[in-house]
DNA sequence: AGGTTGCATGAATACGAATTCTCATTGTAT
DNA sequence: ATACAATGAGAATTCGTATTCATGCAACCT
């Protein structure tokens, strides 16, 4: 049977409503009658009741994250994983949790941020994986739910996010293969409407400053497998680039994986920049250059905001934070004789 | 404001005892007046108070995991993103959320799992990375508080528990290398208490038969990067292992990492075989052997019984569940040429 | 001393839904 | 026609905590 405040009130021969107060710290309890009462709540190892608080004060302490992934899509790419970890570490001592949701749909996604905003069983959401039309954002902005979102936001929508810039972290990949000599520039993206893919797309553009119309630009879905089927196709070509600005560092292992079995030479033939610098980067022979987001700082800034409007601590009109991101250049785009 | 059952009742003229009977599916409520409520309810966008509910029934429908790892060691170690993967799959469609911690101390685990137990935040846990003597264990089991072990179980204690065969995969894994004409066969291993590496161990040595006494057994700690340190002093020994059985694919990375520096090539003049069977080991120049652990299946059985016992459908005593594992030859086992 | 202020504490209530208790109505049996 | 069981739905209670309201006592002031 739980021990509630009714009964350390009992045992301490108080009122249930004195117990409360004494865990709400509050001064103006007697020190006798507090000494009392903790005496009680640690002799039977008291402990309040998360359901009735939350009923009680409105709030779960609960913060949810869902990720729209197909199945397996999660281990498939270390960014989800370091994504969850630095929650998980920023929430860490605070009086939050993580309420983590995975769907592989988009109706799924919808369904259960719905429920998740109508039932309240969360006090906030961090958004990720935004899409050009997010359907999500509308409804909880009607709803004044408390969320962040972790991306780029539709240009004119008023709402809290933190992201990268990615435009420019692109567009300094790009010229920085450029610099190092390549000539054929691509680019292996995601599939339009995908914003970081879209952004770092107009980055690659930008860079090239109109000198290719996308001869090189290549989409293929997440994951290495998709990409490098897509490569493959890719580097078979006749006149095939000579580098390519991944958009993603797994996408660039699938890349490497193909040119290996083509046996396209890295960086030598073949000029490679990945984006977000995990930790393998530095696995492959040579290593990977990769554009570094600092994802630490990045969920920090979105963790914190998302709890200052919970907790009704943020004043004024939503704002978008960017994070600046760093190239961090290894082996992979850094040719080590004259090219071809 | 929020729409309540009271609002609904107001609106349908019902009682709210109503109104929570048509949502229960009561099939003693006459049609027409079920049907005016769920008119009520759609219209409204009324949807329960999970916190409400909660407190009622004494059910949060949420499962607990709690992570012990450094900051940044969740990204570090695929294995652990594959887990709560699957898990989130397990959970999905199902209604039941997932509550996810991570602690980076042996005190704060203790210190949350206390929290979580007594607050009645989740129905139950899942208990991963069991030491040989595990405090959690003991105490969730004075509470009757639900939970089941993914890992070894100490013996003896009767609780739930899914495990892969780990003694019997090592064993086989290890004979796999002798056969390949391996003759100095070492083992590099986590800190001695850590169930799954000392249950790997014994396999390990089961497979040698005694043949070798322990000579080439080296510990390090998780991640590629203390293994690659390990594997760095270990085989500059004059009298080094020509093979290698790792304890999980990211150390065995780290021990390519090393061997690489060293001009020691692989698979001819080192042998590898890793576990876990991570994407990342198709990754490779070659391929890394491993030993895949099916994750999916332990995790589906062990959120199986976790909802068995949460949902008082489970009869009799705690029972153990051992899943087996198969090993993934690739090339980092295979020598191409005769062995030095 | 009488009245006011301050303050510590207990009593009562609210949070929203589920469930038990109660009662009225209908149907059935004698 | 009377008695009794069955049934559908409202009233009341409960879950455990936080908070407001009410009260009684002590200290203080003129």
């Amino acid at each position: 049977m739980r021990v509630t405040q009714q009964d350390i009130a009992r045992i301490a021969s108080v009122s249930q409503a004195t117990v409360s107060r004494v865990l709400a710290g509050d001064e103006k309890v007697e020190a006798a009658i507090r000494e009392r009462v903790i005496e009680a709540m640690r002799a039977h190892n008291y402990q309040p009741d998360v359901r009735a608080r939350s009923l009680r004060s409105q709030r779960t302490h609960l913060i949810g994250l869902v990720l729209n992934r197909p199945s397996g899509g999660l281990s498939d790419d270390p960014f989800f994983a370091g994504l969850i970890a630095e929650i998980l570490d920023f929430l860490n001592g605070r009086p939050y949790h993580l309420c983590l949701d995975m769907v592989n749909s988009e109706a799924g996604q919808t369904f259960i941020y719905d429920e998740m905003l109508r039932t309240r069983r969360v006090d906030g959401l961090i958004l990720v994986e935004s899409e050009a039309r997010d359907h999500r954002i509308l409804r909880l902005q009607m709803d004044r739910f408390p969320f962040v979102l972790i991306g780029n936001p539709m240009p004119g929508n008023e709402i809290h996010s933190v992201d990268n810039d990615n435009v420019l972290a692109a567009e300094i990949a790009t010229r920085h293969l450029l610099d190092q000599g390549y000539r054929r520039v691509g680019m292996l993206a995601a599939r339009p409407g995908v914003t970081v893919s879209d952004d770092r797309l107009a980055g690659y553009r930008r860079a090239l400053f109109g000198r290719q119309d996308d001869e090189y630009v290549c989409h293929a879905d997440f994951g290495s497998a998709a990409a490098r089927e897509a490569a493959r196709v890719l580097l078979r070509q006749p006149n095939r680039p000579d580098a390519l600005v991944v958009l993603d560092d797994f996408m660039a292992f699938g890349v490497v994986g193909a040119a290996r079995e083509l046996g396209i030479r890295i960086p030598n033939e073949l000029g490679l920049v990945g984006f977000n610098d995990s930790n393998l980067c530095e696995m492959i022979e040579g290593g990977l250059s990769s554009v570094s987001l600092n994802m630490s700082d990045i969920v920090r800034r979105a963790c914190d905001r998302l709890l200052q409007i919970i907790e009704n601590r943020y004043e004024g009109a939503p704002r978008r934070v960017v994070v600046s991101s760093s190239l961090v250049i290894r082996g992979s785009s850094v040719p080590t004789e004259v090219s071809a």
